[in-house]
RNA sequence: AGGCACGUAGCUCAGGGGGAGAGCGCCACCCUGACACGGUGGAGGUCCCGGGUUCAAAUCCCGGCGUGCCUACCA
């Protein structure tokens, strides 16, 4: 394999598809739970089976692949659990799309055969976003997917169900439910999305019964006139403190209402004076409750008028407002209206604007569940990262309402509850035979099915097979982490705890990582309806799977959303390009190269890169570890190619092709292999693809690169020595490189070279780096020139333990030469001034660490050096012009 | 209304009490035997404003201004 010749770009396609064949078929990504290794263990968070790849799951998948491949490069035994959510009203609502395409509802096919149908959809749709999360890389445990409507997932959500019903924790009951008349279902407070609506404000005369007059209401839904039970004032309201002992009349329909006080009735807003519609306003429930007055519900699931509505039965909930607005005017009953801006529910889903709506549900009572999962965090038994979000977390789980999971839908998990005419509710695991009281074996099966996030809550453990007692539980419950963004925290994480704690008995993650959203380049929410939409699938054609993956890791900032642009992309598909003609010159210079170890007398740039290489791979690892992907990403990135790239591979140059030293040139061949192999595996975590396809056409390869262990060096690995030596060789070749630059020497020119040192050691140092020097700086051979005697018309660059002369005769214009060294001398004055000003406050000295206070003064001592230098320089060139 | 972020180079953003950084863009030169998806050099910043703490503030605190987002039952 290693024979075959490199293109000259990357061509990433072909190459993707064979490698994730090649790691599924090896069984690469299975986790073994009786391995002895460590376990480390992800869930996914579950994609809709509807979904379609999108730059979120493309962020939060990444990010997970990433770990899950640095923890098998580690050691870990690694369970990366994958599957699909069944998530019910979205999957609903497009099998009845596709059945509206055919000129059907669900009702024609009745629900059994509609449960089929989604079914079928599932199973000719579903895969898709799997197989879109494999050409992300992503390396799941395919083995164990799961869904979370199959069969050992749905035996979980009964079990849970039933354990918290005779726990007292599920009970069923009357509530005002956020209701969607498109969807026909209940919704949580949490899938009733607030939008600023801007509608009006109706100002209504309830005229009193006995007496002249009335009293104004002000109301922004005019239409739920029709079930108002009363009208409420504040008892303390000095608008209302002689109140004739009256009763009023429901305008438009005559009904008698009674004028009842309550402390809950702002004085502030409106005219102090409230309808109360227990049915279809939450507040106004509570109050009704409390004051025993009776709900009238007038609309039905369509939110169409009902028959409660008299004349206006029939009609749309807006267009009955039209119509009573008309009526109310028509008998002068509408005093005034204004425009008003208010936040009104929508549903999640369909937009639909959500009508509060009084229905019987069944609820899980959520208070002593959140206490024990608000406790966990607080205890650190589950970790927030970053932990900006414990307080919204903590916030929200003090507040917590109860949960209604029902939803009348009919793709779900259908609520395991039975109901006999005789009056009993039943709730069991398996169908029941008959009515324990009655024995009467006609029983109802509950048509609700439970709210979609129910099931995700048991993800973490159902996934794993309980209720049974398996092996995976017991290796890999409590999982690692949880990858996910903070616009699920509440709908998923939050139950996970809940949940987990419960039914466990331990946390369900040991870190919840939470990451940005995913935004266009001008920080719009992505939307198809904007157009703003980058679609991952194309990215990943025009750039390459490694690119995209990349990038996403180096946005990935803690706490701040991510601006997503192709250019960013474009930037690091470069990069890619990079590594692979990194790879084509060490593959070329590796083609009669055996692997084994490096022969002794490694050359400074060896050893130089040995030292870097593993102290960026404990950099990256480190990185990972706090989740801080960008700077990991960056960290390699900087790396592979301003160090190795731009100064190793051509450093390597001069022994690589020096036939005459063939020991030299041996060593610099393994140390080149060595280098590059650890470059692939730190970059193997962000960019599997290339790194694999890379890996196997290094000489002497076995086995996949995700296998091979990470280049973990340690600080006894370190060459200090080394590092410093060469930081002095590259700020050399800087020195006569912006020499050449500014004073437009010609890149093919040759220039002379003359070197002062200022301190021992170096002028042995520079003698045998020579040939780099020569090299890289395009230079002839340096001579010495002792300190205080300069080369006559040199160009100049000091650096604290040398000085470099470039010799321009006849080269240049030496007021060019002037103007840079007066430039450089202003520059210098500016950067010392700071320090030079702290070591005059006598604060500073007095106060500031001695180490400080000494690094200032090494700091002014070694610019005033140079400035010194440059100032020689400049004096000697002035005298030649 | 409350809460949480953010304001740093032309653009997009890292950093986070003691030497202003990156990518892209820009300017100049260069097809040097891995790479023009490239190389070398360079220009460019009152780190939003005002106070405070400190020997020292872009960084911490307070107050503005601006921009996002989240939560909320005032009809």
């Amino acid at each position: 394999m290693a024979s075959d010749k490199l293109d000259k770009s990357y061509e990433p396609a072909a190459v993707e598809r064979r490698w994730y064949e090649y790691w599924e078929e090896e069984g690469l990504f299975h986790a073994d739970p009786a391995s002895e290794k460590p376990p480390y263990s992800i869930v996914i968070p579950p994609p809709n089976v509807t979904g379609q790849l999108h730059m979120g799951h493309a962020l939060n998948n990444t990010m997970q692949d990433i770990l899950c491949r640095y923890k098998r490069m580690t050691g870990f035994e690694v369970l990366w659990m994958p599957g699909t959510d069944h998530a019910g009203i979205a999957t609903q609502n497009v099998v009845e799309r596709q059945l509206a395409s055919e000129g059907k509802d669900r009702h024609d096919l009745g629900r059994e055969a509609f449960i089929e149908r989604v079914w079928e959809w599932r199973t000719e749709y579903g895969g898709k976003i799997i197989n879109q999360l494999k050409r992300l890389g992503a390396s799941c445990d395919w083995q164990r997917e799961r869904f979370t409507m199959d069969e050992g997932l749905s035996k979980a959500v009964r079990e849970v169900f039933v354990r918290l019903y005779e726990e007292g924790l599920v009970y069923r009951g009357d509530y005002i439910i956020n209701w969607c008349p498109r969807c026909h279902t209940a919704l949580s407070d949490l899938e009733s999305e607030h939008e600023e609506v801007s509608g009006g404000l109706y100002y209504i005369r309830y005229p009193f019964k006995s007496v002249g007059g009335y009293l104004v209401v002000a109301t922004t839904r005019p239409e739920t006139l029709l079930g108002d039970t009363a009208v409420a004032v504040n008892p303390d309201d000095p608008r209302y403190a002689d109140l004739p002992d009256d009763i009023v009349l429901l305008p438009l329909l005559g009904r008698e209402l009674p004028i009842i006080q309550d402390t809950y009735v702002s004085t502030e807003f409106g005219t102090g004076a409230l309808k109360i519609t227990p049915a279809h306003d939450p507040n106004d429930f509570l109050i009704g409750q409390k004051h025993g007055l009776p709900s009238v519900r007038v609309m039905d699931d369509s939110g169409t008028i009902n028959e409660e509505g008299g004349p206006y039965a029939g009609l749309d909930r807006f267009e009955a407002r039209k119509r009573m607005l008309e009526d109310l005017e028509a008998q002068d009953l509408l005093e005034n209206q204004e425009e008003y801006l208010h936040s009104v529910g929508h549903c999640y889903r369909c937009k639909t604007m959500v009508e509060p709506i009084l229905s019987k549900q069944w609820f899980v009572k959520v208070a002593p569940l959140a206490a024990e999962a608000l406790k966990a965090v607080q205890e650190g038994d589950t970790r927030i990262v970053p932990p900006q979000w414990e307080k919204t977390y903590y916030e929200w789980m003090t507040n917590i309402r109860d949960w209604c999971v029902s939803r009348q839908i009919w793709w779900g998990h259908r609520i395991p509850a039975w109901y006999c005419a005789c009056g009993e509710v039943i709730v069991r695991r398996d169908t029941p035979e008959a009515c324990p009281e009655c024995g009467n074996v006609k029983l109802e099966q509950e048509t609700d099915v439970l709210d979609t996030w129910f099931s995700s809550g048991l993800w973490p453990f159902s996934t794993m097979g309980w209720p049974e007692d398996t092996p995976e539980l017991k290796k890999f419950y409590p999982t690692s982490c949880l990858v996910t963004a903070f616009d699920i925290l509440f709908f998923w994480v939050a139950r996970m705890m809940m949940l987990g704690i419960k039914f466990m008995g331990d946390v369900p993650f040991k870190d919840v990582y939470i990451h940005a959203l995913v935004r266009d380049a001008s920080g719009q929410k992505m939307s198809k309806s904007t157009g703003n939409v980058i679609d991952p699938l194309t990215v990943m054609d025009d750039f390459g799977t490694d690119a995209f993956r990349f990038t996403l890791a180096a946005f990935a900032a803690q706490g701040r959303d991510i601006k997503m642009s192709e250019e960013r992309i474009a930037g690091y598909r470069n990069f890619v390009n990079k590594i692979w003609n990194a790879a084509r010159f060490t593959l070329m210079n590796l083609e009669d190269w055996t692997p084994g170890q490096a022969p002794a007398g490694l050359k400074l740039q060896d050893r130089w890169i040995l030292s870097r290489v593993g102290r960026v791979a404990d950099e990256v690892a480190q990185a990972i570890e706090e989740y801080r992907f960008n700077e990991a990403a960056s960290a390699v990135y900087q790396f592979v190619w301003h160090e190795f790239c731009d100064w190793y591979l051509e450093l390597a140059k001069g022994s690589l092709y020096d036939e005459a030293d063939p020991t030299g040139q041996a060593a610099s061949r393994t140390v080149l292999a060595q280098v590059f192999s650890r470059v692939l595996r730190i970059l193997h975590p962000f960019m599997p693809f290339i790194s694999e396809e890379l890996w196997q056409r290094l000489p002497g390869a076995q086995g996949s690169i995700m296998t091979a262990p990470w280049p973990a060096a340690g600080p006894e690995e370190r060459d200090e020595a080394a590092e410093a030596d060469m930081q002095l060789v590259m700020e050399v070749i800087g020195g006569i490189r912006n020499i050449r630059g500014e004073m437009g020497i010609n890149p093919g020119q040759e220039v002379p070279l003359v070197l002062t040192p200022h301190q021992d050691g170096v002028a042995d140092l520079l003698e045998d780096q020579a040939a780099r020097i020569m090299s890289l700086a395009k230079t002839s051979a340096p001579a010495w020139a002792a300190e205080g005697s300069p080369p006559a018309k040199a160009a100049s660059a000091a650096l604290p333990q040398v000085t470099v002369y470039v010799p321009l005769e006849g080269l240049v214009d030496f007021a060019a030469e002037e103007a840079r060294l007066a430039k450089k001398l202003a520059k210098l004055e500016k950067e010392i001034a700071p320090s030079q000003k702290k070591l005059a406050n006598e604060g500073f000295l007095a106060k500031a660490p001695a180490a400080v206070v000494a690094k200032e003064r090494a700091k002014v001592a070694e610019a005033e050096d140079k400035i010194a230098r440059v100032q020689a320089g400049l004096e000697q060139v002035r005298s030649f012009l």
